[in-house]
DNA sequence: AGCGAAGATTGATAAAAATCAAGACTTGCT
DNA sequence: AGCAAGTCTTGATTTTTATCAATCTTCGCT
C-alpha cells in the first residue's frame, strides 16, 4: 500500500557549516535565547551546531531519537505524518524563528517528520543544554514557554485557518499566510501536491483554485512555476 | 453574518467546590502535580480551587485575561476558536487528566474558548503557583515539558486523523478516539452539530455516517440519542 | 538548441458532500 | 398523557471536489 513518493530515496545530505556564536546571531531576539545573558551563555557547554540542509532534506524522521531541538534561521520546512491508512499529511509549516522539535524536550522523540521545501540553515541545540539552562534561568525559561505556546497556537490556527471551509477558502487562507515577513503582498507557495497535502486538497483543485485567484486579478504570478505571487487584493480573500 | 447559536445566551454558572488537597487528588499522577514532594507542595501558598461547570458552561473565553490554567478532573469539553468568515470551529476535546489553557501560562491570555461539552469537574490552579513552582521544581518543570508536549501532539493527531480524507474516514476515526478510558469497546459521541465542527463536516453527513456504520454493524446504539455506542468492529473502521 | 522529465494547467466525467426539505424520535413540561 | 422544542434521520437535488486523461511549461542536461 506504499505509495510511489516513499519509494523516492530520502535526500539526507546536510552539512555543517560551524559552531554557532549565538550572542551575535542575528535573529537571537526571535528565538529561543532572545534574552540570555552572560552567566546563562557561560553555562552551556555542549558545541551548537550551524546546519545546512539542501532542499527536500530530511532534518529529522518521525518517532526517531532526537539529539536536540532546531532553530530555524532561515528557509522553509515542513512537518509530515503519515497517516493511519499510508498518505502524508503535511501539519504544518516553519519558517524563520521558528524552532523545530521542541517535542523533544518532552520525550526525546520527534512526533513528525522535518523536510526542507527549500534550502535550509538551522542551529541545532543539544537537549542537555536546554534542559540545564531551564532550571538555571528563568529567562529561558520564560522564552521556552513562549516557544511552546506559539507552536501550539500555530498548530491550532493552521486547523482553523485552512482546514475548513470551501477549496476556495483554504487556498485563499494559504496565499494569505505564506506572504513573506518581509514583504505582505509577496507569497511564497509550493508544489500543487504539497499545498494539497497541507489543505486536504488534490493537487488538480489546489491549480484550479490558483488559476482562478490569477483569472480575478486577486493575484498576480511573479515567476514562472507557480511558486511566488503578488497579492494584489487580499480583502477579496478575505471577504465572502 | 452572525449564526443562530452565538444569539444563545452563554451559560456561565459555574460552582465552587471547595479548595483541592492535591496531595491526595484521584488523578494526580495523570496530571501537573504527579510527582512533587513535600517541599514543593509547602511552596504553593494559593489556594486551588475545586469548580464544576454544567453542560454548556463557557470556564474561559477567547481572548481573555487568565487567571489560572486547569485541570480537567471529569467530565469533556471542547476548545472552539471563531474563524475569520464567522464560524465556529471545534479544534480539540479535551478529556480527564487533560490541561486546558496551558498557553496561558506564556500569554496569561487564552486561544480559544473553553466550553465543557457534559457536566466537568476541574481545579483552577493559579498561574503564579506553577510559575513559582517551574522555577523552583524540576519534577514540575519535567511535567510541564510533558503537558506541552502532550498537548501539541494532540493538536496535530487531531489534525491528521480527524480532518483528513473522505466522512467515512472521519466519523470513523472520531468514533475510535471518542472511545472511553475504561472501556475500549464504548464510544461517547456528540451532538451532530458539534461533530461537524469538528470533522468539517455538516451534520446531515455525520447522521448518515453514523447510520451507516450503525446499519453495517460495525457499531450499535447504547442510547436513544445517538450519543453512545458499543463499537463491535473497530477494524473495519481500520481497514480500507 | 533540442530532448526528456517533472510539474502545472485544463477539460470531461464521476463521486462525494452540501443543501433544502420533510418527518421521526426524545425529552421536558404542564 | 399530550404538547412543544430540539435533535436526529432520511430523501431528493444541487454544488463541490475527485478522478481520469490530455496537453502545456519550465528547466536541467548533453
Amino acid at each position: 500500500m506504499k505509495k510511489v513518493e516513499s519509494m523516492i530515496p530520502i535526500k539526507t545530505e546536510s552539512a555543517w557549516r560551524g559552531t554557532s556564536d549565538c550572542r551575535n546571531c542575528g535573529i537571537r531576539e526571535m528565538v529561543l535565547f532572545a534574552n540570555l545573558n552572560e552567566h546563562d551563555f557561560a553555562q552551556i557547554h555542549a558545541p551548537i551546531d550551524d546546519l545546512e540542509f539542501s532542499q527536500g532534506a530530511m532534518i529529522y524522521a518521525e518517532g526517531s531519537t532526537a539529539q536536540g531541538v532546531f532553530t530555524l534561521r532561515s528557509g522553509i520546512v515542513k512537518l509530515v505524518r503519515s497517516t493511519v491508512d499510508g498518505r502524508q499529511r503535511i501539519v504544518r509549516v516553519l519558517r524563520s524563528g521558528d524552532v523545530i522539535g521542541l517535542e523533544a524536550l518532552a520525550s526525546a522523540q520527534y512526533d513528525s517528520d522535518a523536510i526542507a521545501l527549500t534550502s535550509t540553515s538551522v542551529c541545532r541545540i543539544p537537549l542537555g543544554v536546554i534542559q540545564k539552562l531551564s532550571s538555571g534561568s528563568p529567562r529561558l525559561l520564560a522564552q521556552l514557554m513562549l516557544k511552546w505556546q506559539q507552536t501550539l497556537k500555530d498548530a491550532d490556527d493552521w486547523l482553523a485557518d485552512l482546514n475548513f471551509g470551501t477549496a476556495r477558502q483554504r487556498v485563499g487562507n494559504l496565499v494569505l499566510k505564506m506572504r513573506t515577513a518581509e514583504n505582505s503582498a509577496i507569497s511564497m507557495l509550493f508544489s500543487r501536491e504539497d499545498m494539497g497535502a497541507m489543505l486536504d486538497l488534490k493537487l488538480e483543485t489546489v491549480s484550479r483554485e490558483i488559476s482562478r485567484l490569477v483569472r480575478e486579478e486577486t493575484i498576480e504570478p511573479l515567476d514562472k512555476q507557480g511558486r511566488i505571487y503578488r497579492v494584489c487584493h487580499p480583502e477579496r480573500i478575505t471577504a465572502h
